[in-house]
DNA sequence: GCCAACGTTGGC
DNA sequence: GCCAACGTTGGC
């Protein structure tokens, strides 16, 4: 799951120990958080739009999917005047920290490794910001750090 | 249902 | 700040 530092960093997570994952407004990221996602599923925390964007630590999916409660807030950025309480659109799930990996691992040490060519974060163009892991990927990543 | 315009993401 | 990628919107 990607958060930019600046709005919400590992560092956020560990001082709140678990956080709702709100904002998501993209079906794809949504559908997954609803459909795929159990709790306890493991979790890379991934700075994304900072200067090194990086995979920085682990957490755990705590909640399953339920109504991300911003979008009947007119106050929040993420108000949406679609979606109403009786017909929620957006959902999210709660992320509960698991720990700091021992050192950030680096996208641009990502793209060094071959077998990693289609890690999502490595493609181009990647733009969502939940995506599922492989196990073999994950493997791999955790025994980078 | 097509597609151009527009907005957002995110690495660099 | 630039630009590629791509999702969304809205006119037709």
């Amino acid at each position: 799951m990607k958060s930019e530092p600046d709005s919400y960093s590992i560092d956020d997570l560990e001082r709140d120990g678990t956080e709702p994952w709100d904002g998501i407004r993209n079906y794809q990221a949504r559908n997954m958080m609803r459909d795929d996602m159990k709790v306890g599923d493991k979790v890379f925390f991934y700075h994304s739009s900072c200067k090194q964007p990086a995979i920085v630590g682990l957490a755990r999916i705590a909640s399953k999917a339920y109504p991300d409660a911003t979008q009947f807030d007119p106050n929040s950025k993420y108000h949406d005047p679609k979606s109403s309480p009786e017909e929620p659109r957006w959902v999210l799930v709660d992320v509960k920290f698991e720990r700091q990996l021992k050192r950030p691992i680096p996208l641009t040490e990502l793209k060094q490794h071959p077998a990693l060519d289609d890690f999502q974060l490595n493609k181009r163009g990647n733009r969502l910001s939940i995506f599922p892991v492989s196990k073999q990927h994950w493997d791999l990543i955790l025994s980078l750090e």
